[in-house]
DNA sequence: CATGAAAATCCGTCCAGTCGGTCGAAATAC
DNA sequence: GTATTTCGACCGACTGGACGGATTTTCATG
């Protein structure tokens, strides 16, 4: 980006703009090559900034990395309560996240190393796992609005609608670990599978 | 240690002690601070050595970190074969590993750092995808074997034995990481419920 | 004295964060 | 309308400290 292209912004969208840019590259080199092995200069660069840019907008890799990694988290839950208001049917609410396990989606492309990255993180530091406590409990949130539905259509067995969850989201995590970073073993359609099969019989749905 | 105690070991049992020693340490010191952070001063600190006493034993720190992860995970395997074997019953055999759970056991407080260190860490390197990959293999051979034989007995519905155990080794991965990382939310009873669960339900044993 | 393990030291590298400086644009003065 | 000043985004050289690996020194043992 180039000088020209500044004067046409709002002071304050800029910022905002610089901001969006430098996390994008941020995500992009943490996912590449780890939190602790990227460089302010290397994130600095993927942004087409200098050094002293970055610091311009960020006043520690702690800081930049913590906020990076928790716009990330905001979108991709984002992006399963999008899927999951597309469908109707308790059940398929529940097994709508199958693009977690497609290898063409850029998200999951990007995500995986970054999520590993942060529950390392998150093994040292309180923060991470703030951070990390937060995601799961929206989704947890989600996903137990939908079996609660469930339930009241007779569709499910009944079992405690947060507890049961809690089981469907570690399932799917579970099963991504697997087919992520063991690939040649674990094929999408086994990973597809895997949290069909274990989900349906969970809810006492007739397979 | 001290100099003492060198003196009454052959040769070769003292390289064998001190390589000990050193990986021990090391594994400690990984699981608290993380394999990138942790120094080698940390290191032989931690195991009574200096710098140069660790560099005599492992050529590099790099080396030093893969075995020590490599004799961790085949230390975990062992536990858990050790454990498996004490039941007969099929049902509890893949029940078995409920010590996983369990936060007063010193290989959990250990281990849960460094697997998700190695987890980071394989989704940018391939060795450890590898490493991982040569871990979930064994134990997918322990659990399909106890599948093959609930099926012999009649116990367990029919589905393919691996594809299954792929499954079960899954869904506690993902247990484990919630109960670990979030465990203000997931208590150890909600991770043996979920577990005892979901496996008995996908196995189709009657509740 | 000889040997080799362990300690102490050194050196080269790397990196986060700082700081003086540049440049263009907006504001102000005239 | 033009000159001048101010402002702030941005740059990049630099610093200070940390680290890994290699080299040198010390020392226990036989």
């Amino acid at each position: 980006m180039n000088r020209q292209d500044r004067g046409i912004q709002h002071l304050n969208d800029l910022e905002e703009i610089r901001k969006n840019q430098i996390i994008l590259a941020t995500l992009k080199k943490i996912s590449e090559v780890g939190s602790d092995n990227v460089t302010m200069d290397d994130i600095a660069r993927e942004a087409g900034l200098s050094k002293g840019g970055v610091a311009h907008y960020f006043p520690s890799k702690d800081v930049l990395c913590r906020e990076a990694f928790k716009r990330f988290f905001e979108r991709i839950f984002q992006r399963s309560r999008d899927t999951i208001i597309g469908f109707a049917d308790p059940l398929s609410k529940l097994l709508s996240f199958g693009w977690l396990y497609n290898w063409n989606d850029p998200d999951v492309n990007l995500g995986y190393p970054l999520l590993f990255d942060a529950m390392a993180m998150a093994s040292h530091d309180a923060a991470y796992r703030q951070l990390f406590h937060e995601w799961v409990d929206r989704w947890i949130e989600m996903l137990s609005e939908a079996i609660r539905e469930g339930r009241e259509y007779g569709l499910f067995q009944d079992a405690d609608p947060v507890e049961t969850a809690r089981t469907i989201s570690a399932i799917y995590h579970g099963v991504a670990v697997r087919w992520y970073l063991d690939r040649d073993s674990h094929s999408s359609d086994w990973a597809l599978r895997a949290v069909r099969n274990s989900i349906t019989r969970l809810m006492g749905v007739k397979g």
